[in-house]
DNA sequence: AACATATGAATGAACG
DNA sequence: CGTTCATTCATATGTT
């Protein structure tokens, strides 16, 4: 269709194929943040270990730690956790009047046997198991025993987190050479 | 990106052969929706009614509706009409600049760019209207296509609609068989 | 098959 | 925070 000038920046490479990390470092892209896999990976950890709204203090630590994997701002994070708190409840809240697919036939594939009932706004509650390792170091962290939602509801015990634990653990992920993060939330 | 992975089902078929164009009742598709003739005709018809931004009711609704005609998701109308807004205004938008390119450069009615005091946490919040302009142009080139630039400017109207309006509105297409539709945007 | 386009879906950013 | 906007990604469909 039309091409992407719209603009003030192009994208050099819009092929997504950032496996790596495409604006990592260097790149001066400009438009807005393209999280690595990486960061992504990290992020998402941080949330399903119960992080939800980051104080300006953990903000600034998790931007700084994953600017190591490319580009990122501290604003970059807020916004993330702003975006993922909130689709995560537009997806699961108003848990009503979705169950209106009578002629669905498309149950065949809904192995929704998950502990999600399908009810949510619109969207669907996807599955996001497939982070393998790095969230093997967080696992044993307390409130990650919860699911999520179970851990909305306590929410506010990640944030105070950081004072109580002491538990030492720190992200390294084999494949990549980089420094080790520190996770924990009682590090940031 | 825990969500960015639409590949949970992957087709069998690459063959084009979609036969046709809906999967309404017995399509096993998985993957993404695919709106049949008869559901993209409505959406239409209540876009071009003035309906541009469905509350989560609207959208309920819409959904439980159109459902006769094959499956769909909630979420589905609910990008339905996102894409097809923010389609109509880029294609506007583009068009604008395009016919109005030498005059674009930025300052024409830039009386107030500094409302931007309001820093969230870390950064500035930039402000980028470009409405302006565009409105702008339309007044002095009405490239009228069909009706779709005046539905624009009286958009707010649309969403008042549901509770006020008595638009006497139902599509009751005489080529199929099926229950009328009440698709008045009061009825929504 | 390669290329082009229409459009469903996702998400970073930002508004009220 | 809930919503909305802008841009991009992904895939179905159309064309050469």
């Amino acid at each position: 269709m039309e091409e992407g000038l719209s603009g003030f920046c192009i994208k050099g490479s819009h092929v997504r194929g950032n496996n790596g990390n495409n604006n990592g470092g260097s790149g001066t892209k400009c438009g807005r943040w393209n999280p690595t896999t990486e960061q992504v990976k990290v992020l998402t950890e941080l949330f399903r270990s119960g992080l939800r709204t980051p104080s300006t203090d953990q903000i600034q630590k998790i931007s700084t730690q994953l600017s190591f994997y490319g580009k990122i701002e501290s604003k970059n994070v807020f916004y993330w956790f702003q975006n993922h708190k909130a689709r995560e409840r537009q997806k699961r809240r108003k848990v009503s009047i979705d169950e209106n697919d009578f002629i669905s036939r498309d149950n065949i594939f809904n192995n929704n046997n998950n502990k999600i009932s399908s009810s949510k706004r619109f969207f669907e509650v996807k599955e996001y198991q497939s982070d393998q390792r790095v969230i093997e170091t967080l696992q044993l962290f307390p409130l990650n025993s919860f699911d999520e939602n179970e851990q909305e509801k306590l929410r506010f015990h990640a944030n105070e987190c950081r004072e109580t634990s002491s538990f030492p653990y720190t992200i390294n992920n084999p494949e990549m050479d980089h420094p080790p993060l520190d996770l924990r939330l009682s590090s940031l």
